[in-house]
DNA sequence: AACTATTTATAAGA
DNA sequence: TTCTTATAAATAGTT
């Protein structure tokens, strides 16, 4: 320091020519600025160089000059590698931060969306057999006639059924109460064969349960 | 340079001591490279600040010592911002690109997938007679369930009452079973006392109908 | 970390 | 731009 303070002042002592300290500021003269920047710029450039041969250091350096030109340097693996190792050491908490935020609000969003989709596919998809994807908006008029159609189908189709066993049953129902009416038939039968009538009249309530209820 | 000689030749006169230019290679002695590491980055740095104050440049560097250590210096924006910028200027096609894709792929993937859905939906919404403009997408939810609960109102009462039914004739069913059981004891008891078994023998085939033939 | 002798970078001039 | 040169700044080796 008194070295440099030494030097200064033989300096001024021999040659007070000016080509002194600059402020650190930002230069006004924009040609000055011009070839400072191409200056230092060079200079940067060779002291990250030195430092990283030197120092085995891997260095990366990006410059934007005021009119937006790039300009850079990167050691071996170039600026991608560089700065994809930048992001992984940073945990990319900070490239794609925001970017990660964004994607998964949109897998969200998807997933929400594959739900709603999915539902509401329930009722219509299967019963075209086509792919929704492929249809147009004439076409969904078609696909609300087809599912009205289909779900007549299938209530119908349930209704068919259920109307199918009650048939049954009216038919086990028929042929027990023919059975009953054959047996009461022998009984009176056999009463007047051989005079016995207290059988029929004490003849249990259930037979006589009315047919009528159901109308389909 | 004359000058610089004219120096380094004074200096070799006035002081022989070196402390003298290094090689330009990796520094062998560890404890040597770590200090011209810290110094060299630091001035580095510096340097740095100083194009960028000067110039109105923004600049971004990184550097990872050779134990992987990262150490950074960034200009307004961050290195984030400068990374992205970067990105953009390099044509966006390095650090990211798979993560830019998957971003956009996700995008597309929504598109559709609201596309879809809002076919689905007009298909929904006619078949339920509201006005198809007058939906947002939470009422589509809504309306999902309405939908639901709709059909499967419908459709259980209808089963149940079918259900009724065939419990009812079930019931009469059993109730007619019943009533033969009674009737043919009845008979085989009458048999007995008059010894008249020829009723039984030629009992008609219908009253032995299985019953489980349905399962709810 | 602090000190200097040197080297290196660079501001101004050409 | 590039070269020169006086000077400022950085830093290698030392303490």
């Amino acid at each position: 320091m008194r070295q440099r303070e030494n030097r200064k002042d033989r300096s001024q002592t021999i040659k007070v020519m000016a080509r002194g300290k600059i402020q650190m500021k930002k230069i006004e003269n924009s040609v000055h600025r011009q070839v400072t920047f191409c200056k230092r710029r060079a200079g940067l450039f060779k002291k990250a160089k030195e430092l990283s041969v030197l120092c085995d250091a891997e260095i990366g350096v990006f410059v934007f000059s005021s009119h937006g030109k790039l300009f850079e340097l990167a050691t071996k693996g170039g600026m991608q590698g560089l700065i994809e190792r930048y992001i992984k050491y940073t945990g990319g908490a900070q490239p794609d931060d925001a970017m990660e935020k964004q994607y998964l609000e949109l897998q969200e969003q998807i997933h929400m969306l594959k739900l709603e989709t999915e539902l509401l596919q329930k009722g219509l998809r299967c019963m075209i057999g086509k792919g929704i994807k492929t249809m147009t908006l004439d076409e969904l008029g078609v696909l609300e006639k087809h599912l009205e159609i289909l779900m007549y189908h299938v209530r119908s189709t349930k209704m068919e059924i259920m109307f199918q066993e009650i048939q049954l049953l009216k038919n086990k129902e028929g042929i027990l109460t023919e059975a009953n009416k054959y047996l009461q038939q022998k009984m009176v039968e056999q009463s007047r064969i051989f005079d016995i009538a207290q059988v029929i009249t004490n003849f249990p309530e259930p037979l006589t349960v009315p047919n009528d209820i159901f109308q389909f």
